[in-house]
DNA sequence: GATGTATACTCATTGATTGAGTATTGGCAG
DNA sequence: CTGCCAATACTCAATCAATGAGTATACATC
């Protein structure tokens, strides 16, 4: 229980998103991930990378685990989120992916739980990253209109991310229509 | 000069771009590399990074270095392409980027040293890349199809997806354009 | 009774990445 | 003229993500 000085902990806390509903065993999670209709597209996961995160989010306290014996099959650890791991959870998965290149793997997981968490929670992330979209996005216009004459390459690296940028607003407001209107 | 086994030697290659134009020891290409006209605004790298990518690409036969005195500094370590590294770096500056999460990276890094290598070779590779981009686009439209009615998340996934791959090759075409036709 | 498969993990190793350290020289402020 | 800082040019040890391979048990089935 070291003061959780980790910083980038990223994707790895997706994992407690799983342990939301309830306890689990290690080996029920890569079934959930690799479901097509869920994560399945987004994320790949190897099993022994799978168990080493649940290791070092327990280490870090985020979960606990405990031996279960089963009668037949080999016993189990089972994990439980803490109340650390429940609200840092609760609070990753509201808060907007802050850089671009994170976009890909995080917003896609964060979206996932967040409309598994309610529609006020899926509104808010969508509202928030949209935020920090245009703020991207009006900053590499600066930038694009102060490389636009002299530093050709540079331009052209600000249009590639303009256009992505822009293309991600756009599929924002789609989820966020496809959500059902919080009351 | 083992044969080439390490299949992903994706990034790394892309340092070879800046011995073309002749030897150079370490401690220049940081300089070159931070430029922001240039892919200062792609790349970060740190030295000793820096350092550990030029002993691999010599161990594996790109490269060769000899350690060079100078009058008053400390010696440096000249590094120079061999006639692998020559052909590799032609090879990898003309394939298209096989998978989007690479696009972000690789394809810029390509398109920078495609451009100094004169406008066949970029717009070959703007081609090229063409190509497999509208190769994923209409297998995330067919895979949006299957998914629209019952698995929304994949849906989203998608349709994301197709987004940024539609900004690419708007983005692709202005590159296309940028460039001085070829005769 | 032999073979395969699902369950449920563990471990050793590789390989990328980083922070910190080292050594030398030139310039310049005081 | 000396003390100190910045620039040059690397080296090294440690960390940590990621993977492949291995282990052990039970159930099914042929």
């Amino acid at each position: 229980m070291s003061p959780l000085i980790r910083q980038p902990l990223t994707v790895e806390l997706a994992l407690l998103g799983f342990l939301r509903e309830g306890a689990l065993h290690g080996y029920e999670i890569p079934r959930r991930l690799s479901d097509p209709a869920g994560l399945g597209e987004v994320w790949r996961l190897k099993q022994s990378h799978l168990y080493a995160l649940l290791a070092r989010l327990a280490e870090e306290g985020y979960l606990t685990s405990t031996l279960k014996a089963q009668e037949t099959r080999p016993q189990r650890r089972q994990y439980r989120l803490t109340r650390v791991g429940r609200s840092t959870f609760t609070e990753w998965v509201q808060a907007p992916v802050a850089r671009g290149r994170d976009v890909r793997l995080d917003f896609l997981t964060k979206f996932f739980f967040a409309e598994r968490e309610g529609p006020q929670v899926a509104e808010r992330l969508t509202t928030r990253q949209r935020a920090v979209c245009q703020d991207w996005l009006r900053q590499q216009q600066r930038q694009a209109e102060a490389a636009r004459a002299t530093r050709p390459f540079e331009w052209k690296v600000c249009q590639y991310r303009i256009g992505q940028i822009e293309s991600m607003l756009t599929w924002l407001d789609l989820c966020e229509e496809a959500v059902p209107a919080a009351p």
